[in-house]
RNA sequence: GGAGACUGUCGGAUAAUCGCUGUCCCCCACUGCUUGCUGAAAGCUUUUGCGCUGCCGCUGCGUAAACUUGCAGCAAGUAGUGGGGGAUGGAGGAAAGUCGGGGCACUGUAGAGCAAGCCGGCUGUUAACGGCAGCCUGGGGUGACCCAGAGAAAGUGCCACAGAAAGCAAACCGCCCCCCACUACUUGCUGAAAGCUUACAUAGCGCUGUUACGAGAGCUUCCAGCAAGUAGUGGGGGGUAAGGGUGAAACGGUGGGGUAAGAGCCCACCAGCGUCUUGGGCAACCAAGGCGGCUCGGUAAACCUCGGCUGGUGCAAGACCGAAUAGAAGGCUGAAUCCUCCUUGCGGGGGGUUCUGCAGUUGCUCGCUGCAUUAGCCUUCGGGUUGCGUCGCUUAGAUGAAUGAUUAUCGCAUCUGUCCAACAGGUGUAACAGAACCCUGCUUAUAGCGGUCUCCUGCC
RNA sequence: UGGGCGGUCGCCAAGCGGUAAGGCAGCGGCCUUUGGAGCCGCCAUUCGGAGGUUCGAAUCCUCCCCGCCCAG
């Protein structure tokens, strides 16, 4: 079971120097409660900007990573966010066999985001991941 | 049945799949460190051996090692990271708001006073509190119950508009008494004028003698003066707080006496205050009785007074490791005196006291601490670093931050099957909401399920 | 997470115990052939919400709601 539905933290975008990298540089897409940006992930590409980064963060695998930002401003209270927050993450757990390897992922919510079911959620993030051409080819 | 009051409890259960995360154990890979072994290399400061040197000693040189230094490989241990496997733990009643209290940590000063802030019936509880429990007093409610709580006779301020007056009590209107002036009325006296009568009797005025006239007397009317009284107006002096369309609030209430008018001025009852005694209660306070003065506005969530509490800052506190760097400018650095040591002495060293200067704390004062000499202290500016660092840290515990998705059964709620029960089927499985140092309260948000009690209505 | 500041008309705001100034905007009128300018008038169901203190609260007290700023 290579190819498996797990997702550690190797596979989460855990400092906001990528966040900020990804939103500024990558491709964007939107849809009525989602920004996606993604980037391809180049290690060797910015020896200088990614001094610290990539000599011991980056991870020696090839798969997708995911980063998600959802600010107070989208809700006030933790708790829905907290569980929008999963659910992406879910969306995203079962999606990522299925994806190009090697791209950065950052989902940021917009507002009303918070009031979506999951299926809901699970539609426009499936949407949004088409649109960006993010699927494997067979 | 309806309407309420108070209070308790709970925040679904079991199983399964995929996934996240803390700790521990095992395996693999990589990295660092330590130790040992092996290998090659370098060095002669130290130790030892050998050679230059027949023997001994010293010195020097060279060389070697089980000596030193770093390097490589291997093995073991240890730590970290990543992966795999296993075991075990993983959000709440409010985790929330961050309102109160405490622990804990630091702050060279945490010490005193003032200031500042908070609290405020009493007793208990507690580590502490503004919490809780019981009680006391006052107010609200038909009631179960609820709400409030030091001091307004220590002082200051404020009480708009209205109102005579908003707090010391007086002024104003009004009421009453006295005096003066004026006016009106009444009564009495005096005077003058006018009108009427003057009969009878009789010794009875003058004149005339036919009527009549005059004087006098009586009566009536009017005028004037004086006196007294009453009423009114104005002025002056005094008494009074009963009354005075207001206002949130107006100087005890009712009745009687009393008075020029009135008034606790006096009396009875009632309300209230102060004080004393007795009794009850740990206390707040309550009850009874006596005495007193006669009665005292509200506001302290205005200043304030009294009593109590609080030093400040807060885990981004703080401790440690690693990495990195570059400093510059400015300011301050005294006196007096005593003791002691060195010295012939000059002089120097050490210590103490007093004052002084500078710096330090929370606002101020005192006090305290450091420094007062050739190295320190302070201020300002500038430069560098900032790591998924470690600890603090947690029988949940991170540092882009862990609980999600789905299914089954039961439970619960609701709908349908003619009402109830049972049964069957459908739907939903929630709401408020997510720990970041911990504990304890308060407040706020929210789905149910009870318990006790009160009022109203209906039936038996 | 901790600390601090604020909320008054559509906008900017004064007032801080005695019943809410002012400016811009808006509406109506006058003026003008018309518009602008000018002049006059109107415009706060009560001051973010709810309780409390007070005779009386935008103001004082308590609890909530919302917004902003600072600290790695």
């Amino acid at each position: 079971m290579t190819s498996d539905e797990k997702l550690p933290r190797s596979r989460r975008i855990t400092h906001r120097q990528d966040f900020l990298r990804i939103q500024s540089t990558g491709r964007r897409c939107r849809s009525a409660h989602f920004l996606l940006a993604t980037l391809p992930r180049v290690n060797a590409a910015a020896p200088q900007d990614a001094r610290h980064v990539s000599d011991t963060l980056l991870p020696e695998h090839d798969d997708a990573r995911i980063g998600i930002t959802i600010t107070t401003k989208v809700d006030k209270r933790a708790a829905r966010r907290n569980r929008l927050r999963r659910r992406i993450r879910e969306i995203f757990r079962r999606e990522r066999a299925r994806l190009l390897s090697g791209r950065d992922l950052v989902i940021i919510a917009l507002t009303g985001a918070t009031e979506l079911e999951f299926v809901s959620v699970e539609d426009e993030v499936r949407t949004l991941l088409r649109r960006a051409r993010l699927y494997r080819r067979n």
